[in-house]
DNA sequence: AGCACGCCGACT
DNA sequence: GTCGGCGTGCTC
């Protein structure tokens, strides 16, 4: 018998479907989707391959090998994945093998049952012994980085976090940096057949709900169908993923549900664990390599057919999946930054469409793409409009910053939102502040000359981080020693600037001196469960002022808050970036969601210099519908997703001149087949080529970035481009990578 | 990506 | 004569 299979590892040249035979002794029932070993090239060099088809005809065209082995003989991979598998390497250009990595576990050797973790060193952290002098090594630098942002890990997420050996941790072990320590098995994995099950009970739901839940299980005809819950903050959304999920499971169905980044939504994992227990599994970016594989086991034997996870969730092999959701399917988190860089939502399209089933988004400020689905009819729009409990929506009030400079108020307080926190803290009511992470990061500057440092390796300010009295460049993490004098002119008057959220804390307390404040960012969320933490002291009420990111938008709620500041809601928009607007509107939106929680009515207050711009105007009357129909248009008129599809080519290299050169040689190359109709299906019809540009962050670790944005009517037209670049790229040796419709243009 | 083949210059 | 440079092309 012969079969078709397609390497682990090979690249876009030569990554097609090989046939080989099968021996007699290796012959078993179930080959489609196992993994075998192949010998393969000029030297039979034995390669790791999946059968991707099972062929009935015996008249094969060439001479074929057998094959070596059979690796796993249960299907590793089900049909509807094989499915995906094709449809990826169509879509993103990528190679079958870099497909299935996404799908399978890559336990290569077998595990301790302990899980040894490793943590910096209490004496170092104190004494801040951060300097260059002892720390050179790239990668030690890097480890120390993560375990400054993550706190103690395990080994193994470490090793691979970091792309280091053992050796490096030893080295760090023997200058007294980290520690070692073992945690027992216990303690990482829950055990699920003892889990008592206190299932919660479920809900009763609302008219909205109700109608919600029965369109969607109306429907369940074994055709595939695709929802948008569009509902605002509060309006029990989770309630409807539940008892959809529910039914599901009673009929036999598996289910997918996703969630942006499980950190930030332990209450959800918790509602699911109560609800589904042992047959709910939880899959992020956090489990070591073990962890994962005994989740993925345990799912594709179908021990446990509910998941509930972040992106790399949706390739989970559930038996006879019945549906995905995706929760805030507005968020980035769901876009891979990694190649291929995929997105989960068309991920869950993909599979639910191969398995006729349903797919389920949610959303308080949908996608501007996904909401243009439900006007053209492709997917089904549901609205849930109330609040569960009778709160009010907030107050808003829009405040230009041009004014207050020209009343003289240089401050980043407005007059305005001073008063109301004042007012919210004699009344012993909480506020929120939001600041907006991008552009906002605080650097270090020379208030004489104007010099900012940066880092050697990447052209990108470096970040001030006032804790760790250091600068670390957020690219490639390198720690640098605070310069006591400017470098350039020798003055002393060199300190940090932009508000950054350290900054804003200090302003805060100046301002108000009485305020008790609690601040979230990514140095004081180092450490397992530190959201949670801050959030519920809030929630408690052990403080009445938060400052943050975006980040303390999601999960809670708080209902002693009555004032939401933004500080500066417009800085997205200057960025060159085609989703600027819609960023912005999500962001004001998210924010303004956070106030008045329950009876007590809340009052928003947002500031900015670009008052006029549509999306803070309809961000602050809470209008998605007029906000949608403005952006779309623009959308239309400039060309851009959900009309078009945009490509990014970034060619980079460790000179300037060759990174340049190969992007010259890309251009001509996509041009030319532009004018050649017998080559290639491109033509000046579908494909626009732009200009080649210097990429705003020109170097990151010391390699040179051009890129070439294009704009194309499909994202097929998109994948011939950059096979075209790649082809390109290996000639010249220079690396290219490429993203289709990105979540951020840099 | 590897690896072999193949076609030229330098060398024991 | 042969060793080895790396340009080109193939991998069931």
């Amino acid at each position: 018998m012969n079969i078709k299979v397609v390497l682990k590892q090979s690249t876009l040249q030569f990554d097609k479907e090989y046939i080989y035979s099968v021996p007699p002794t290796l012959l078993s029932e179930n080959l489609l989707g196992a993994k075998v070993l192949v010998p393969f090239g000029k030297s039979d060099k034995s390669e790791e391959a999946f059968v991707v088809s099972v062929m009935n005809d015996e008249n094969s065209p060439f001479y074929v090998k057998p094959i070596l082995s059979i690796e796993q003989p249960n299907p590793v991979l089900f049909d509807d994945q094989l499915n995906l598998v094709k449809e990826m390497c169509r879509k993103y250009s990528c190679t079958h093998g870099d497909a299935i990595k996404l799908m399978v576990p890559t336990l290569s050797f077998p595990q301790e049952k302990t899980n040894k973790t490793a943590y910096l060193n209490d004496s170092f952290l104190s004494e801040m012994m951060l300097n260059e002098g002892e720390i050179t090594h790239v990668n030690q630098i890097r480890v120390m980085e993560y375990l400054l942002e993550y706190g103690e890990s395990l080994i193994s997420d470490i090793l691979g976090a970091c792309q280091i050996t053992s050796s490096t941790l030893t080295t760090l072990y023997r200058k007294k940096i980290i520690n070692f320590s073992e945690r027992a098995y216990d303690e990482v994995n829950q055990d699920y057949e003892s889990l008592q099950l206190p299932l919660e009970e479920k809900l009763i739901a609302n008219s909205e709900q109700k109608d919600s839940i029965e369109k969607i299980l109306g429907n369940l005809k074994g055709e595939y169908r695709e929802y948008l819950l569009h509902g605002i903050t509060g309006s029990g959304k989770t309630e409807v993923y539940f008892q959809v999920i529910n039914e599901l499971h009673q009929q036999g169905f598996g289910v997918i549900l996703l969630v942006p980044e499980i950190s930030l939504t332990p209450q959800m994992v918790s509602r699911m664990n109560k609800r589904f227990g042992k047959d709910v599994r939880v899959i992020h970016s956090r489990l070591n390599q073990r962890e994962r594989t005994e989740q993925w086991n345990d799912i594709r034997s179908g021990t446990a057919n509910i998941v509930v996870g972040a992106r790399c969730a949706v390739f989970s092999p559930v038996h006879n999946l019945g549906a995905i959701i995706i929760d805030e399917e507005q968020e980035t988190t769901y876009k891979s930054q990694t190649h291929p860089k995929y997105n989960a939502l068309d991920i869950a399209r993909i599979r639910m469409r191969h398995v006729n089933g349903l797919f389920i988004m949610g959303s308080a400020t949908p996608n501007v793409e996904t909401y243009y689905r439900c006007k053209t009819g492709r997917t089904i729009l549901l609205s849930l409009r109330k609040r569960i409990c009778e709160s009010q929506l907030p107050t808003v009030e829009i405040i230009d910053l041009r004014e207050e400079l020209v009343a003289g108020n240089r401050s980043i307080f407005s007059r305005a939102l001073r008063e109301k926190m004042q007012e919210a803290f004699i009344k012993d009511e909480q506020v929120l502040l939001f600041i907006n992470r991008r552009g906002y990061s605080g650097f270090l500057l020379c208030r004489d000359c104007g010099y900012v440092p940066k880092c050697q390796h990447c052209s990108v300010s470096l970040t001030y981080h006032m804790t760790h009295k250091s600068l670390i460049c957020h690219y490639c993490g390198k720690i640098y020693t605070l310069p006591r004098k400017c470098p350039i002119c020798q003055n002393h008057r060199i300190t940090g600037f932009g508000a950054g959220t350290q900054q804003i804390e200090q302003l805060s307390k100046m301002e108000f001196p009485n305020a008790r404040i609690l601040r979230m960012d990514q140095d004081t969320t180092t450490g397992k469960g530190s959201h949670e933490k801050i959030l519920s002291a809030f929630e408690k009420g052990e403080a009445n002022l938060l400052i943050g990111t975006q980040m303390i938008a999601k999960g809670h709620d708080f209902p002693n808050v009555t004032l939401v500041g933004i500080l500066s809601a417009d800085l997205m928009l200057g960025l060159p970036d085609f989703r600027a607007s819609e960023r912005t509107f999500q962001l004001i939106t998210q924010a303004a969601g956070r106030a008045g929680r329950s009876i007590k009515p809340g009052h928003v207050v947002i500031q900015a210099y670009n008052v006029d711009d549509y999306s803070i105007l309809y961000a602050s009357r809470q209008d998605y519908e007029g906000f949608f129909d403005q952006e779309i248009a623009y959308r239309q008129s400039m060309g851009y997703p959900p009309f078009k599809s945009i490509g990014l080519i970034m060619v980079s290299s460790d000179t300037e001149d060759s990174a340049l050169i190969a992007a010259r040689r890309i251009r001509t190359e996509l041009e030319g087949s532009l004018k050649d109709p017998m080559s290639s299906s491109l033509s000046s019809e579908n494909l626009e080529i732009m200009d080649i540009s210097k990429a705003p962050t020109h170097m990151i670790r010391n390699r040179y970035r051009y890129r070439i944005i294009l704009k194309a009517t499909n994202e097929i037209i998109l994948a011939s481009c950059f096979v075209i670049a790649q082809t390109v790229a290996r000639e010249k040796k220079v690396m290219v990578s490429f993203d289709t419709n990105p979540y951020q243009m840099n």
